[in-house]
DNA sequence: AAAAGTCTTGACACCGCGTCAAGTTGACAT
DNA sequence: ATGTCAACTTGACGCGGTGTCAAGACTTTT
């Protein structure tokens, strides 16, 4: 079941993960070709098209270790530091799982494999927005214009792939001005009493 | 060019509207159902798939008239009410686009005139971001943290599209609280000195 | 009566995904 | 050496969707 074997399985994902961040359309025999495989030798290790991108995501999670990159944001000690830090991880990490990203976000609609695949990951981005906010209450600094819900939508929301999109691909803005943008406008809109400049 | 047999064509584009609506996807064939048409007459009256979508946008402008709806926005006496009003008026626009910039957004990747198509549509919202933003300017209330276009950039980015489906469908907000929270949020990001509740 | 415009029917090519069948290659066991 | 098994290749095919082509029917214009 695991093991063994590892070399073809993971060539293919690297190639697959290296095509998503580059090219715009990404066809199965592409794949093949970047992996320097037969186009149905990628049917021998992943059932279909839907399933290798499901696959090409975890393997972007190892290789980037995502714990590690979220470990500041768990030991901040304020509230408001969290949300910092978290911000500051989750932009970091934007970049380099856009290209897997926007590939599952195209065939949301019309695969359900990748569609959870999507709503997992983006539970899980959720779940760290949750945490933050809880962090906001525990502090008593979260606003009084939301409910804890409601406040854990927003940041969500505002920390999407797509916003990320709009600002640092449409808009041409850099890393830094993202992370600092979204880190004033999520303090502006989640804090109580907002009287820090940076 | 123009003028006549409109009936057939607006009965296209009105099937069109309704199946992208509810249906998630949207076959030629299908369109050529619901406008009780032979597939083939569909090429008849547009290019193709992404002609017919393009068309269908502009259509879509045409029915809930667009202009009508910003006047408030422009007449608005200061800035901060030309935001609070600009964001009203186009987040009670989104519900009713929301199927077709669906499918428009679905298409982008792979069909050069959708893109187009979509691109001027986001180009023509971001000239309403840009137009508050300025009055903000010309009373002296843009905040100092980030420049006129900075401010156009994360406006356009806080409303766009995705932003919506993430708040009203993703989390079930009402239309009511997404144009409230999107008024504070934006207030606050964008006017210096934010001393107002609501 | 002829011509032009609109629409229909039925075929076809193309592209990408997924499948199937048969054959090659190399490692490992005995 | 021989057999076996797994990984992989080659070449074909079906399917669904878009877009095209050709021939004809029905209506309106002139």
């Amino acid at each position: 079941m695991s093991s063994e074997s590892t070399s073809t399985r993971s060539r293919i994902l690297a190639a697959t993960r290296a095509l998503l961040e580059t090219a715009g359309a990404v066809r199965m025999s592409d794949i093949a070709k970047a992996a320097d495989i037969s186009r149905q030798a990628l049917y021998l290790h992943f059932d279909n098209r839907a399933d290798l991108l499901v696959a090409t995501v975890r393997y972007l999670d190892e290789v980037h270790d995502v714990e590690s990159r979220l470990a500041p944001s768990r030991t901040a000690a304020s509230g408001t530091e969290r949300l910092q830090a978290w911000i500051e991880a989750w932009g970091g990490y934007i970049p380099e799982i856009h290209g897997v990203a926007k590939a599952l976000l195209a065939m949301r609609d019309s695969d359900d494999a990748a569609k959870a695949a999507w709503d997992d990951r983006m539970a899980a981005m959720r779940d760290g927005c949750a945490a933050v906010v809880m962090a906001l209450v525990r502090d008593g600094t979260l606003t009084s214009d939301m409910t804890q819900e409601e406040a854990t939508d927003l940041l969500w929301a505002l920390l999407s792939v797509q916003t990320w999109e709009h600002l640092c691909i449409d808009c041409g803005w850099s890393l830094e001005r993202y992370i600092a943008a979204m880190q004033n406008t999520a303090r502006q809109a989640l804090v109580a009493g907002h009287e820090n400049q940076h």
